[in-house]
DNA sequence: GTCTCTTTCTTCCGTGTTAGAACTAACCCA
DNA sequence: TGGGTTAGTTCTAACACGGAAGAAAGAGAC
C-alpha cells in the first residue's frame, strides 16, 4: 500500500521519535523535496504531527520535527506460555501501558483465541490497532506451524484470534518477536546487529544481523539451549552435562542451591541468598555467571557480532555477578576483536508481550493505506 | 552508475546463467517491458548476448534466454599467504582458467604487490578485467587495516596493485572473499544462508545470512577458531585445550600422529594412513571428524542456518570420515531441527584464489558504465 | 529597527523508471 | 492453414525523484 520510500518514513517517524526532515534526508537517502512531499500525506490525514521544536539559540530556521500524532492508537501485546497469557498494552512504540497475567485454562486453539480476546478486552483499551501474539514454535504467515508446548500442528491463530477480536492480528515466535522488539524499540535500537539471549524458565535464542531478524524454521526449537557451557555441571534433561539448560534456566539453578541447603529454594530466594554472601548460592551464581559469559562469546564469536542483549525473566542474574560474565565473555574472546556490548532488558516478563505488540506494530505500519484513513482519526485534539 | 534495476539484471544473468526474461522479471520482481528496455542497452554494447533456446518440444514462443557475452573478460585472483601466492585466471564467473602457486620473497607492501603483479602477468590472461586480492586481515575500502601474518597496517594495497598492474584492484578480507565466492558461483548459490568453515593451516569461519556475507571488523581475526569441542585433546598455542585450531588444522593433526608413530608425518600421509586403516591416525582423523562435526552443528545452531559450506585445503579429512561428522552435527542438534545441509568445495588452495576473483567480478559489475563501454569489446564476432 | 546570514523547508519542473494495454513474434498442433 | 500458447516489444501514462531556486524563520550585528 505504501511505497517503499512512504514506509521507510513512516517507520523512520516511528523508531526515532520527533526527527527532522533534514535528518529524515540523510538516514533516508532522500532529497528535501522528497521528504516534504512523502510527509503531507501523513501530516494531512492526522498520522504524523508536526512539532514546533522552539528555538534552541542554533542559527537558522528553526527545524519542526515530524512525530507520530501522540494517542492515535494502542495494541495489545500477548505471550503465551504453558501456563499463562502474559498480556500489554502499549502506545505505538510498543511503550508499556499495561501488563496482566491470566492463567491459561484451555490448551485448544479455540480456547485459547478466546482466553486471549477476553484478556485483549480486560485491558479496556480504546483505539485498539492491532493484537500481536507470540509463543514458542515455528510460526508462518499466521499460522502455528509447530508449538510443543502447547501440542499444536498447523493451528491459523492469528485467524481465530481476529475472528473474536475484530481487529488484525499478528502472530511471531516469541524469540523472534523479542528481538524485534529489541531491533525497533528496545536495547537495540541503533545497533546494526546482535544476539539476544534469554535466560528464565528456559534458555532464549535469536540473532539479528545487518538490521534484520533472523527468520528461521529453527526459530522455535531452542537450539541455543544445549549449547554445551561446562565441562562439569549439572546434567539438563536431554543429558547434556554443563549445557545452557542445565547452567542457566530457573529450574536448574534452583535445584543445584536447594540440594545444596537440603530445603527447597526458589530462584529469586538463590540470587537473594548469593547477594548475601551464602556460599553455595554463590558458588552456583557464579557458575551459572561464567556460563552465560561463555555464552554469549561463543555466540557473538560464530555470529561475527559484536553486541548481544540479555533478557528474560532470570536476568536479575546478570546484575549480581556482571563482572564475571564480562570477564568470561572476554576469556573466550580474542583480545584483537571488538569487545562485546552488552545491553540488558531487565523488564522481565512483560518484554516478551511487549515483542509480541511489537509485531503487531509492524504489521499495523505495513498495513497503512494513506487513501482508507479511517476519518475517525482526525477530530482527535493535537495536544 | 548502473541504476538498481540494471545492477539486478546483470547480477542476475551473470549467476543463473543463461536466463530468460520472463524468468527474470519473477526472479527481480520487475514487468516484461521493463526487462526489455533493461537489457536491450547489456545487448547493444555486447556485454550480454541472446541465445536461440532450440524449441525444446514445448509450445508457445520459444525464449531467448540472456547470457554473458562469451569471452567478455577475465579476472584474476590472488590470495596471499605467509609464504606464498596463490593466483588464478578465471572467467566472468569465476570458472578456474588457470592456477598456480610461487612462493612470497618479499613481505613489504611494494615488494607484495610487485609480486602479485608479476604473478599475474605471467598468466598470460587476455582482456584482464580486473584482479582480487584477498588475505587474512581486516580489510576496507581497498586498505589492509591490519594483517598480522605481513605484520602490516594500515596498507592502501589495491592503490599499489592497481599502479602496479593498470587494471582495476580489489581487496577483501579471505574468508570473506571465500563467502562470496560460495554464494555467488560456489557451493552456497541458491541458498540464502550458510556457514563457511574451512580447514587447513588455520581455521576459517565466515557467515551469509540473509543472500548477504556478515562483513564485520572482526572478519580477520579468526573467532571460530578457538571455539572449545573437546573436553579431551591437544592443546593449541593459544593454551586452549580441545579447541578448533586443536583439533582440526592440519599441523595438529600430523603432530599427535606424528607423535604417536615417533616419527614425522605430514597431513596428507595422515589421511593415507588413516583410509589405510592405521589406528593411531584413525583415532586422531576420528576425533578431528567428531569436533569438524561438533563445530558445524553448534555454528549453525547459533547462526539459526541450515546449511554449512565446507571448504579449505584440509577438507580431504571429510570425504574420509563423512558419515563420523555427519554424526556429530545430528548429534549437537536438535532433532526437531532441519537437518544441517553439508556442502563440500572440495577445490582446495584455489578456492582461496577464486574467492578473491570473485571480488574483483563483483566490483567490476558494480563498475560498467553502459555509456563508457570500450568499443574494443565490441569486435569480437558473437558464436 | 532593520539588514544580513544561516539553516530548514517548499515549490516548480525536468528526467528517468515503471508497469498496463495492446500488439507482434515464433512455435506447436490439428 | 489457422487456432492456441507463450515470449517478448511498443506505446504511453503515471509517478517518484532530485536539482534549482525561492520562501520561511529565526540569530546576530550595527
Amino acid at each position: 500500500m505504501l511505497s517503499d520510500s512512504e514506509r521507510a518514513l513512516a517507520r523512520a517517524v516511528l523508531i526515532h521519535g520527533p526527527i527532522s526532515r533534514s535528518e529524515l534526508t540523510s538516514r533516508l537517502g532522500l532529497s528535501p523535496p522528497s521528504l516534504t512531499r512523502l510527509a503531507k500525506p501523513f501530516l494531512d490525514r492526522g498520522l504524523m504531527v508536526e512539532l514546533d521544536d522552539r528555538s534552541d539559540g542554533s542559527v537558522g530556521r528553526p527545524v519542526r520535527p515530524l512525530d507520530v500524532r501522540p494517542g492515535l492508537a494502542h495494541f495489545a501485546g500477548v505471550k503465551i506460555t504453558g501456563q499463562a497469557l502474559h498480556v500489554v498494552a502499549t502506545d505505538v512504540r510498543a511503550g508499556l501501558l499495561a501488563y496482566e497475567e491470566h492463567p491459561l485454562q484451555r490448551r485448544d486453539p479455540e480456547g485459547v483465541a478466546a482466553e486471549i480476546a477476553r484478556a485483549v478486552r480486560g485491558l479496556g483499551v480504546d483505539r485498539l490497532a492491532g493484537v500481536g501474539v507470540s509463543l514458542g514454535g515455528a510460526v508462518r504467515d499466521g499460522r502455528v506451524e509447530f508449538a510443543p508446548f502447547l501440542d499444536w500442528t498447523d493451528v491459523p491463530l492469528a485467524a481465530l484470534v481476529e475472528a473474536e477480536l475484530g481487529v488484525p492480528a499478528s502472530i511471531e515466535n516469541d524469540l523472534v518477536a523479542l528481538a524485534e522488539a529489541e531491533r525497533w524499540f528496545g536495547r537495540g535500537a541503533g545497533i546494526p546487529g546482535f544476539v539476544v539471549i534469554t535466560i528464565g524458565a528456559g534458555i532464549g535464542y535469536a540473532l539479528v544481523v545487518n538490521g534484520q531478524a533472523v527468520h528461521s524454521r529453527e526459530a522455535g526449537v531452542g537450539l541455543g539451549g544445549h549449547i554445551p557451557l561446562a565441562a562439569t555441571g549439572p546434567v539438563c534433561h536431554a543429558g547434556h552435562r554443563g549445557c545452557a539448560e542445565a547452567m542457566l534456566t530457573s529450574g536448574s539453578i534452583a535445584a543445584q542451591v536447594s540440594a545444596a541447603l537440603q530445603r527447597p529454594v526458589d530462584y529469586d530466594e538463590v540470587l537473594r541468598l548469593a547477594a548475601a554472601g551464602d556460599p553455595a548460592a554463590t558458588t552456583v551464581v557464579d557458575e551459572a555467571a561464567d556460563a552465560l559469559g561463555r555464552l554469549v562469546a561463543m555466540a557473538a564469536n560464530l555470529t561475527l557480532q559484536p553486541a548481544a542483549v540479555l533478557a528474560g525473566e532470570g536476568i536479575g542474574l546478570f546484575a549480581l555477578a556482571e563482572d564475571r560474565v564480562r570477564a568470561a565473555v572476554a576469556a573466550d574472546r580474542d583480545p584483537r576483536a571488538e569487545p562485546v556490548g552488552l545491553y540488558v532488558d531487565d523488564s522481565g516478563f512483560s518484554a516478551w508481550a511487549r515483542g509480541a505488540a511489537t509485531i503487531a506494530i509492524q504489521d499495523a505500519v505495513d498495513r497503512i493505506d494513506l487513501d482508507q484513513v479511517e476519518q475517525e482519526l482526525l477530530p482527535i485534539p493535537a495536544p
